[in-house]
DNA sequence: TCGCAATTTTACCATTTGGTAAAAGCACGA
DNA sequence: TCGTGCTTTTACCAAATGGTAAAATTGCGA
């Protein structure tokens, strides 16, 4: 009985069965799902098996443990989630490229709002388990569009502002109808906020950024 | 050995003595502080009892359990946080007022960042113990200020837009300062942002609501 | 089809955690 | 000063939880 548990080393070792790949996307999801609704010690390794139809056991078979879980979901999520600032064209028109970034941006609060969640209660808690990731991986991004932006700016292509603080309320703004749904839901009276919300937002920034 | 512990009646019973209002100050004062930063599921009776300077049994004589001292601050904080929305004055300036409603908002993120956490980790978990405070305190007051704001646009006072959403993105892009206080520090290399946010808001929403 | 390694289950454990019972201590008015 | 009732401590407990050992089972290449 050979103890060579595969474990997470997220893609280093290529030696993953069929079977490995697929209860290992299982448990990611469930853990997804789980993680984002109750944060990371309110979930339970418990909770995680049963929604991913694994016994517990099994689960600490693939995963060294509950907070190897909880990384690797981090992990995977940076890419997806700083994805739209990337996408930001620094050779097209300013207003459109930062207009179509805050609707890239909302879009993903109503398509994943379980990652949206997971990061925020990551963040919330003092990022404990992140920090590193935001160092090495949000920061350099982050500095280099506001540099993009404030180029703009200068340009006289955009009206002038801290970039900084215009990518802060992007954020805030788009993910707020995720983070914060179940308060939305209560104020819109159960109606999806996002509809009013693509039209409110392209026209706040719109007129911020106007020149 | 009467079982008569005052228990949390929040100033029902007028019978407090001095003691128990220090003690029962002493626990909220931790659990805030706990809750805030564990969420509720995170945070132990015996931290709050250690912070406290309490033993565990003696903050469940002064408290039902846990979560009764969860919702005891709930309660407690809806008051304070929806103060500057009752606030907004019908009769002032539109603008005006609007803009120190952000400016007050911003205020109380940088003053109070341990309720804004308290409260942006309950609706992050769906709300479970504040729906009914959101249907009975907030959604009424939040219909009424839309209510005004959409009179004020009717009136051609500010410029047409949803005032829900502006009232979300008010929301939103003030709390995030004390919310995801941990990333903003990080991208502000450790500066404070709140000085920088009090320019960018105020010209964002004026921008915004100019006529 | 055989045998070995990968996978899954069963049966546990130690710790943590919210909570309780009841004794001990303390304050303060009569 | 005494005693009554408010307050605090001590000693617990049951359930939940993250995790482990090892047996049982399954998949799969030779």
């Amino acid at each position: 009985m050979p103890d060579t548990a595969p474990q997470d080393q997220d893609d280093a070792t290529p030696r993953t069965s069929r079977i490995q790949q697929r209860n290992r996307a299982r448990i990611l999801e469930a853990a997804l799902d789980v993680f984002a609704r109750h944060g990371y010690r309110g979930a339970t390794l418990d909770q995680i098996a049963a929604q991913a139809g694994l016994s517990k056991p099994n689960i600490l078979y693939y995963f060294d443990g509950k907070e190897a879980i909880h990384v690797s979901l981090l992990n995977h999520l940076m890419d997806t989630w700083l994805a739209p600032m990337r996408e930001i064209d620094p050779a097209g028109d300013p207003l459109d490229e930062i207009l179509r970034y805050v609707h890239r941006k909302l879009e993903m609060s109503r398509e994943f709002p379980r990652e949206s969640r997971l990061f925020a209660n990551e963040i919330l808690q003092g990022a404990p388990r992140m920090r590193p990731h935001l160092e090495t991986g949000l920061k350099p991004l982050v500095d280099r569009t506001a540099a993009m932006i404030e180029g703009w700016m200068a340009a006289g292509l955009l009206a002038r502002t801290d970039p900084r603080h215009l990518i802060f309320s992007i954020w805030a703004t788009t993910q707020h109808y995720a983070d914060f749904e179940a308060q939305v839901s209560v104020l819109m009276d159960g109606e999806d906020g996002f509809e009013g919300a693509a039209r409110y937002l392209d026209r706040l920034y719109r007129r911020m950024l106007m020149p």
